[in-house]
DNA sequence: GTGTGTGAAATTCTTCACAGCG
DNA sequence: CGCTGTGAAGAATTTCACACAC
């Protein structure tokens, strides 16, 4: 009876799952749906009814009543729970150009509950320039090492030509969710493994058409 | 009577315009509604509709006709006139450590229309040690700089404790949309200024909750 | 009173069905 | 025929209104 939760719904709700981190750290004991609703950029009701989508059962329901809105340890707790984020996930990185060797090293990552179990690049050479505390291989064994430490998810920054290829050993090597911000858009269609799509020029060519598109308009 | 697109409409149509930009460079001339959309993840109808919200006028209407499908080029520019993507935009970079430094290098920005105006970090030693064709500032000037410069947009790359005072700073400098990489959630409050927040970490849980939230789901 | 929880209404987005053009 | 263009049906989300708990 786990009635799936829609995206856009999921989406804000690893947002509130941030914004409860934050306020906890700064002594916030409680928080209402409105000040999260500000902070997410919506309104008070949809973030009541996101977190209405969240599953019953094990004392979820006196997360929030106090007549001043939601415990946040509690709220996060929960929200933890039904994401499934409550146990680190091993995640690798195929790519360590300027933007792989960014995110691998990037200090949030290990306190936000991921462990970087692998990094990937297919110059040799680059892999032993490269100090860091992942252990790195050749590409070319990609599926070995995926498969042998069970990692889970991947994060894909190699450039365009190579990510199909990528793609395929990631695959083959059995994980379920892959981060792709190479600059070509791959396609979900393999077996049941996630893909989502990132890119910053992507990105910025919606943020320019959403203010272009949007001029001339009132309300 | 420009019917205002839809913002999920906008995201595919940017999608779409890359998708032209390499069949293109790939040789292709035409391409049908049922292949872009199948590069894209989406159905034809979809594409199509989405298409069809265009601004109509010139000659938007016969970039499809042939019995097969869209004139690649056509319909590239077409896009590229209603979403506002023709004439290259300003931008500049807000932070410049990991993932600042990476995206100021990043090739393939300006091929594909966007100007890195300026570079702005807190540390003043970085800006010296950093070559970079990019012109560098410290940081307090942001607000002199972008309306000296005429930016339009900015990307924000620093970490969460700096993050609302360059905001305030981009927003006096009289910038349209900031791409917001820092690991706070901005609110869209300010004036008129569009703010699009990205954070890796929130895209892996939304990826991880995606994947554990439909187990167990059929259909 | 302040703030949550949720069914029902309103809205937005997607899918469909089919007309029309080359 | 193959494929686009689009009004209308259908589905999914968001907004609202109000009941209930502290």
């Amino acid at each position: 009876m786990t009635t799936k939760i829609p995206d856009p719904s999921l989406k804000r709700l690893c947002n509130i799952y941030q914004i409860l981190g934050s306020a906890l750290e700064e002594g916030q004991r409680s928080i209402s749906s409105a000040e999260i609703g500000k902070k997410l950029g919506a309104s008070a009701y949809i973030v009541r009814k996101d977190i209405s989508h969240l599953p019953e059962g094990k004392g979820v329901e006196d997360s929030g009543k106090l007549g001043l809105g939601y415990d946040a340890e509690k709220l996060k707790h929960h929200i933890a729970g039904a994401l499934g984020l409550e146990n680190p996930a091993k995640v690798c990185i195929v790519g360590l150009g300027k933007l792989g060797g960014a995110i691998i090293g990037y200090e949030r990552l290990s306190p936000s509950g991921f462990e970087i179990a692998a990094g990937f690049d297919s110059n040799v050479n680059k892999l032993e320039m490269l100090k860091s505390r992942v252990e790195l291989f050749p590409s070319h064994e990609i599926e070995d090492v995926v498969r042998a430490k069970g990692i889970e998810y991947a994060i894909i920054t190699v450039p365009a030509g190579s990510a199909p290829e990528v793609l395929e050993q990631l695959v083959r090597g059995g994980v379920k969710g892959i981060l792709n911000y190479s600059p070509v858009i791959l396609p979900q269609d393999r077996d049941g493994v996630f893909i989502l799509n990132i890119d910053i020029i992507n990105d910025l060519r919606f943020m320019i058409s959403h203010i272009t598109a949007s001029k001339g308009e009132k309300e």
